[in-house]
DNA sequence: GCTTGACCTCAACTATTGTTGAGGTTCTAT
DNA sequence: ATAGAACCTCAACAATAGTTGAGGTCAAGC
């Protein structure tokens, strides 16, 4: 074993992945690795970073697939840096934002409706999935569509 | 056809649901229907309030299951009233404020670290997923561990 | 040199939330 | 009476994010 190098097992171990899901995020392409004379995988030391970035996305609700594209479309696919880590979190952060705006704005009506028996009432925007909210322009939807 | 019933044609269009998904639905517990004499469902009208309130709790993030159990856990299994209703959301609304929580804090460190370059120091929170956090107890997270 | 743990591949399975299609029946309107 | 729309069931497929198991290889310590 050449110094700084990793087997699953490490990495498994220091990221607190299982390597089963290693070899998942390999297929992926979120990670990469290179093979041991005996066919065994090897990782750099920035495997730990590209799956911190990882993590870190998708708590907040980044899907894989997106971002590995955002990880192909670094130039020559390097491992990203703090700048690129930057204009990654910077777009994800948009999306959470939205995320979490949605959230909120639906934990709003929830409050406002609980206990007021509302539901039973055709204007609360909770109720009323009847063709009121289901018809194409019937004017400004309190809660978004999804 | 009495009057009053729907038909599951009628249902998906009130509801904005496919046929296929209030197929699902009744085999997932979350609504009932009878059978009209050539075998083809028929609903009552309370069967939009429950789709409702399905809809709303999914947007909350809770998984069907859940809210088919919640339903299931009324007396009698009969359609939720406006204080079932109260309970119910108070429940979710738990839930949805956790993770309302959790993406917020998310949403800070994400802040904090754009363009710090902290992700490459040893000490940032969104970065070290190497031993001194991936290890049991070492000393609090400041993002949760899920 | 042999056991044991760590590793390999590949296929199949998990859960969630539905959709699609095949093949057949019923309802409604003309 | 018949066309066409709407309905029926059941099985298979979709995406996402992995896990599990079978069957086999590699590496390290005694």
């Amino acid at each position: 074993m050449i110094a700084g190098e990793l087997t699953v097992g490490e990495v498994a171990r220091r990221s607190g992945l299982a390597v089963s899901a290693l070899h998942f995020y390999e297929r992926e392409g979120l990670i990469r690795s290179w093979r041991s004379d005996g066919n065994q995988r090897r990782y750099g030391r920035d495997v730990l970073r590209r799956i911190a970035i990882v993590k870190v996305a998708q708590k907040a609700g980044v899907p894989l697939r997106t971002i590995a594209e955002a990880f192909r479309s670094l130039p020559l696919e390097r491992t990203p840096d703090a700048g690129d880590w930057a204009r990654m979190s910077s777009a994800w952060k948009d999306e959470l934002e939205r995320r979490i705006e949605r959230l909120s704005r639906l934990r709003d009506h929830l409050t406002d409706c609980i206990g007021c028996g509302c539901l039973s009432i055709a204007s609360c925007p909770l109720h009323n999935p009847d063709d009121a909210l289901a018809a194409a322009g019937a004017g400004p939807r309190l809660l978004d569509p999804d």
